[in-house]
DNA sequence: CGGTAGGGATAGGGTTCT
DNA sequence: TAGAACCCTATCCCTACC
């Protein structure tokens, strides 16, 4: 007979998402190791881990999506083809919002509402950081999202979007965003988890 | 609308049955690729099976899902009249036999074709440990599986399913099987380790 | 051998059709 | 309405590649 299936629980998701966040995605046998998880996740293996987080991005990038359209009244075209030529589907998780990399101007997050000034009088970065936060979605949201609250919510330059991606690329291999990879190419994510 | 529902046919049935005989259950795939079946089976897909075998397993211990669900629920197992009573999904492991596989000239195992010899002529538990050893599945064969197996290869008499059910009550409360729990399932298994 | 990424299969819940 | 056929997808399995 097949395995039975050994649901997620609520306990065991929340401590694979502190993994993550403390150990980065990818590090599953190191999650599986830290002291701090190891019980939750005793009856997990780190293939487990592996496909349960490929599950928990596939689940993001559709709400990420919804959320979206309904935050900012827009229909939104499924994004086959990427912006840029990018071809990994991805997730970028911030690692912290107080972090000095990051130099964000509070702590604590950004205002709701920022006022409609040029993009280029904000760095790239803290207008990404903005967007993912008040974006609010713990899961997710994708580069059109981001693009889209960019354009909502400042003027932008012609080439706000090439900007905004080499940013996020950049910010992802070595700033205080993670990638993390998802199983389907249809979209990239960029998630701000809390 | 959708697809037109397609019928299961008699020969597709018994082409499933011998493929769940010859592969064991869970093993869609490996059925729908056997030469031996793959021409009956054409048109139907690894998930057409499993969903057809679960409509004639649940179907003969239950009536329907809808009732075994119900049974489940309530912690109430309520199986056809036939059927002595279950409490909870497991497996029955058989504990007997050292050797490894089925061995046709060991004294121990049984041959892979049992002559179409009268089931009472035999003991009832040979042949369920028959079934069980050579249905090889080493997370358990349900109920279903030893029936049909036994239906198969032995000319049964009309109360065979009540007889090997009230057997296997017997072997594994103090025999040769041991039960194993299962979470999520609505039958109950019965496993040769070898 | 141990680990990860990715493709793919299965199990079980749910839905549609008859 | 019940039951058979079908859909959805979380979970699990297998393999290639370090």
């Amino acid at each position: 007979m097949g395995a039975p299936k050994q649901k997620w629980t609520p306990e065991e998701e929340a401590a694979l998402k502190a993994g993550v966040l403390k150990h980065g995605t990818g590090k599953w046998r190191t999650i599986l190791s830290d002291p701090q998880f190891s019980s939750v996740l005793k009856s997990r293996s780190n293939v487990d881990l592996k496909d349960k987080w490929r599950n928990i991005s596939v689940t993001a990038l559709w709400g990420s999506r919804k959320k979206a359209k309904l935050a900012l009244r827009r229909n939104l075209p499924a994004p086959k083809q990427d912006d840029n030529n990018n071809t990994t589907p991805l997730s970028i998780v911030s690692l912290a919002n107080g972090q000095e990399r990051t130099n964000p101007t509070s702590p604590g997050g950004f205002g709701a509402g920022s006022p409609q000034t040029h993009a280029s009088k904000k760095s790239i970065t803290r207008i990404i950081l903005e967007a993912i936060t008040n974006l609010k979605e713990t899961r997710g949201s994708d580069r059109t999202s981001i693009f889209l609250y960019i354009e909502e919510n400042f003027k932008t330059p012609p080439n706000m979007k090439r900007n905004v991606a080499v940013r996020l690329k950049h910010l992802s291999s070595n700033g205080p965003l993670v990638k993390i990879k998802h199983r389907y190419r249809f979209s990239t994510n960029f998630t701000s988890v809390g």
